[in-house]
RNA sequence: GCCUCGGUGGCGGAAUUGGUAGACGCGCUGGAUUCAAAAUCCAGUUCUUUUGGGAGUGUGGGUUCGAUUCCCACCCGAGGUACCA
């Protein structure tokens, strides 16, 4: 029989559609296993291959837990928030929802076509009112808490009113923004309802401040870093400027310390959990104030060398500090505000990238040090950023090399403060064993001693104390975009008011343009109905916006982690109108058992969803406070992006052999499905995929033309996509799903490369084979032997260790190892073929199962049990060689024979005499590794 | 720049705690079968060589009887870097 994997994965996707052979029910005497995906975003390019390679390993998983006995929830959904749907409304005027909802219909095909036992009756998209419902609920419920720190987490907001109204602010031990201000009860009860809103939203734990945005004034609307290039658009190349705008943030600083010690509770990859713990950035020092010569105001920097204190001679601020303009001489204006200026174009990143140039501007400012009353130069550098601790550094060059470098190019001093220590080359940043000199109190002492000694000083003095310092930034929750969920907030005499769990959802409205309006407001500005009438609590006409009953509702959106970061509770019971997640589904699933995803989520999806997660706890809303136990990264697949050469300003293209011919080229991508395996190109296809190849001409050699390559991420702009259709088309979803697991480990990024695939392909036809010959049924019942049951149980132990393990490439080698085997001794015993049709299931499901039914089996495999390993089998047969020897002085022993080390040099010995090599020497020494290798030294 | 990960034949990749580097697959070479091709099967395949051997896991050092594995420095590639998803 031939391998028709067409008609098989045809046949067992319809049955498995008609019977709903993987929906799950919310109880079970089995054990539950929560298997999750990282849903996909549904993009207008379709499904590629590098999707599915995380969904094929988990699908493997679930297939393989369900063999084991368990009740296993392995839902899928769409991510159908975000800007590509958006840019292309932009575009083409097309509303979101309508090419989202197209874009999801082809993804559902190609997944369908792939054979993964999701559980479609739980499908959600975010960009769904049901769902959205509930996010909007959460930020309402973010908003109605602020965060204690006597008890470590969220309280209602009520609480803190009747807090202030006791005592006022001077006791509450809660997180707030920087520079609210103190008031007693008395006070409290006097200020005006609006003054009292504007402090509660300084501890809310989702309020609205200033903060930048990229603004491109050309495109009208606010860019993504991602979307900036050197300064200016990616699209059209129009400058980029930054710009102050009221926005939503959420309070996650707040949960530093929980985000960073629950990452000792959970099963993520070391690497994961410790990109995390640096982008939370705990750092333990101490603040001091530094009072500005000549003003009342004071200045206050963070730092982790406190000890260092006396070697200050400078103080640098970040440039757009504010009180930069109100401290800088008039005579240094010019300079400053030049200077200030060039910032503004430079993005954050190339600040920190460049440590080559060293820029700043002396201000003509001084402060006083807290305990010498020296006077210190105030610059202003752009090398200290402005949201990183206070914006302002202690500049002490003698122990830091940035501020070393900084002193040295300004002529500052450089005091040396480390006793016999030489600081003529460069800053000395060790402090261990290191004493402490020219240092007032603190001379001396070593640097932990003279740690401990200043902060006591300073918080005797009242100008620092102790403290812990944390890089995270709260997260920036306002988008300027249409396609993204409505914020459920109206806004009344300029402050924001809730609505409520009944009002929701608030519905994204329609608008006739999805870019900002003219005034700079964002899209939902277009609308014309996007007002609240508290009365009839529904959406009205912007007409009826009257200052008594009807306001104008919120402009912002959220952005995409928004849904993200709470969609796999709504798994759990989906249809819910009641509530986020019904109580006996939440107690049923609990919690994630394995989730699946790429590691370039590590600083956001994945730190953001944990915070939620921890706030939701807090309010007793979820049973844990971490939501999955184990984290699997899958690496990114690469493409395989093809280019042509270009003589600048001509038309004229070279094959890539003649290049060393062309002095110089422009390299232009080309669509990889016009280029054969040989690297050759299509060309009469290539003139007919864009236009801009009409008049080319092409300069071949041997009359072929060859494109160069180049490995990068997949992705339509670089038209590297390689689409699974067609290789589901030659070789079947099985095919593909074991070629994806065999093409390396699963967390490594790796290029994508169709050639191996037949080998893949052969296997299973291979496989097929030790079933059918020449169109007959060739299984028989014939007693296996003792070699055949060895293959078999070697291969249900490797394979088992191996999905545990997810080492899926090397259980794929197993697999191919045991047919190879198999076929060689020409066993086509049912005793041997029925247990391994049952381990190869969750690879190769189709096939599993087509071959399933044809040994006589009336239920589908899926809830079958897997075969067990019978160690009897695997015991080796030792006697033919005790010792073996290679000519290096190195000898294996077999360590069945379990001797110990004087009877193995025993051995040895007796071995050696009767060669060459001994020679009537002694060993000098023995190097024995019990299960391992000898090495004997004369 | 910073954080995280990776670098092994022509290619994708194997290699328990440091112990015979190159499993398995692709490709290539030769053979069988065939009128021929496809398919299938068998054998070989790190490089080099004077056929004794020599070299070899990004580069340069180090630790060790022994290093792909551990340590130090560097080079290259990928992901993230706070509004791509």
């Amino acid at each position: 029989m031939e391998y028709d994997f067409e008609s098989i994965e045809k046949k067992w996707q319809a049955y498995w559609a008609k019977n709903q052979t993987f929906k799950v029910e919310n109880d079970s005497d089995k054990p539950k296993y929560y298997i999750l995906d990282m849903f996909p975003y549904p993009s207008g390019a379709g499904l590629h291959v590098g999707h599915p390679l995380g969904y094929i390993a988990s699908d493997i998983f679930a297939r393989y837990k369900r063999h084991k006995g368990y009740n296993v929830l392995h839902p899928q959904g769409y991510d159908s928030f975000g800007l590509p749907a958006e840019q292309y409304a932009i575009e083409t005027g097309q509303h979101p929802a309508k090419t989202t909802k197209e874009n999801i219909s082809r993804y559902r095909v190609q997944l369908d076509q792939m054979g993964f036992s999701f559980d479609w009756s739980r499908e959600l998209r975010t960009s769904s009112p049901d769902f959205y419902k509930w996010t909007q609920w959460i930020f309402l419920l973010l908003f109605e808490h602020y965060y204690c720190k006597t008890i470590n987490k969220a309280l209602p907001i009520t609480n803190l009113i009747s807090n202030f109204e006791k005592e006022g602010n001077y006791f509450v031990n809660a997180v707030c923004s920087p520079g609210t201000e103190n008031f007693t009860a008395d006070q409290w009860l006097k200020f005006s309802k609006v003054k009292k809103e504007e402090i509660l939203l300084n501890y809310r734990l989702t309020y609205l401040s200033n903060t930048e945005v990229n603004w491109c004034a050309d495109l009208g609307t606010v860019l993504a870093n991602s979307e900036v290039i050197n300064g200016v658009s990616e699209r059209g190349g129009y400058p980029v400027t930054k710009k102050k705008m009221r926005q939503w943030s959420m309070r996650i600083c707040a949960y530093a310390e929980r985000l960073l010690s629950d990452l000792d509770k959970i099963d993520w990859p070391d690497s994961l959990k410790e990109m995390q713990r640096n982008w939370i950035g705990k750092s333990i020092g101490a603040k001091v104030l530094f009072q500005i010569e000549g003003f009342d105001q004071k200045i206050e920097v963070f730092t982790t060398r406190p000890d260092t204190l006396f070697g200050v001679t400078f103080m640098t601020l970040a440039p757009e500090l504010d009180i930069v303009k109100t401290i800088t001489h008039e005579e240094q204006k010019n300079e400053v505000n030049n200077y200030v200026e060039q910032t503004q174009q430079r993005s954050q990143r190339e600040r920190m990238s460049d440590i080559k140039s060293i820029t700043g501007v002396f201000t003509g400012s001084y402060v006083l040090h807290p305990f010498t009353g020296e006077r210190i130069p105030i610059w202003i550098g752009d090398y200290v950023l402005a949201d990183y601790g206070t914006g302002a550094v202690m500049a002490v060059p003698c122990g830091d090399q940035r501020d070393y470098d900084f002193a040295k190019k300004f002529n500052i001093p450089i005091k040396n403060i480390f006793k016999g220590i030489s600081i003529d080359k460069e800053a000395y940043v060790n402090k261990e064993n290191t004493i402490i000199d020219n240092s007032d109190f603190l001379t001396n002492l070593n640097c932990p001693d003279a740690m401990s000694r200043i902060i006591e000083e300073l918080e005797n003095k009242e100008c620092g104390e102790g403290t812990i310092n944390y890089r995270l930034r709260d997260a920036i929750f306002s988008r300027q975009r249409y396609w993204g969920e409505p914020i459920p907030i109206y806004h009344k005499d300029k402050l924001p008011q809730p609505l409520n769990l009944d009002d929701l959802p608030l519905k994204l409205p329609d608008v006739e343009n999805y870019l900002p309006t003219r005034e700079g407001f964002p899209p939902l500005g277009n609308a014309h109905k996007w007002a609240w009438d508290t009365e009839s609590r529904t959406v009205v006409e912007n007409e009826k916006i009257d200052n008594k009953k009807v306001f104008p509702l919120e402009l912002n959106t959220m952005p995409v982690w928004a849904g993200s970061s709470w969609y796999f509770y709504r798994y759990m019971d989906p249809y819910n109108s009641d509530t986020f997640v019904g109580e006996k589904a939440m107690n049923y699933w609990q919690d994630v058992d394995l989730y699946l995803g790429g590691s370039e989520h590590a600083t956001s999806h994945l730190f953001y969803s944990r915070f939620w997660q921890k706030f939701l706890f807090d309010l007793k809303l979820l049973p844990v406070d971490e939501y999955a136990k184990k984290l699997i990264n899958q690496g990114m697949i690469l493409g395989n992006s093809a280019f042509i050469f270009r003589k600048p300003g001509t038309q004229e293209y070279f094959s890539k052999d003649l290049l060393d011919s062309v002095e110089d080229y422009d390299p232009i991508r080309v669509d990889v499905s016009l280029v054969n395996l040989s690297d050759e190109l299509d060309i009469d296809r290539l003139r007919m995929w864009q236009k801009q190849f009409d008049t080319a001409k092409f300069k071949m050699k041997n009359g072929v033309f060859k494109v160069g390559r180049e490995v990068e991420k997949m992705s339509k702009s670089k038209f590297n996509v390689v689409n699974p259709d067609r290789i589901c088309e030659k070789y079947g979803a099985d095919t593909l799903r074991m070629y994806e697991m065999f093409l390396g480990p699963i967390e490594q990024a790796k290029p994508w490369n169709t050639s191996g695939i037949t080998g893949v392909h052969n296997f299973l036809k291979k496989y097929l084979r030790l079933f059918y010959a020449e169109n007959r049924w060739i299984v028989n019942d014939k007693e296996p032997n003792k070699k055949e049951l060895k293959i078999l149980h070697e291969t249900i132990k490797r394979v088992s260790i191996d999905i545990e393990n997810f080492s899926f490439n090397t259980c794929v080698s197993s697999f191919m190892i045991c047919v190879n085997e198999l076929t060689s001794l020409n066993c086509h015993s049912r005793e041997i073929l029925t247990p391994l049709t049952l381990l190869l299931s969750p690879f190769a499901p189709h096939l599993a199962e087509e071959v399933w039914e044809k040994l006589g089996n009336k239920t589908t495999i899926v809830y079958n049990s897997f075969p067990e390993v019978n160690e009897s089998y695997l015991v080796e047969d030792t006697k033919n060689y005790p010792v073996s020897f290679n000519g290096k002085m190195r000898f294996t022993i077999n360590l069945s024979l379990n001797l110990d080390q004087d009877a193995i040099k025993k051995v040895i010995l007796e071995d050696l005499r009767t060669t060459e090599y001994l020679q009537g020497k002694t060993p000098k020494k023995w190097i024995i590794v019990p299960n391992k290798i000898i090495n004997i030294v004369f």
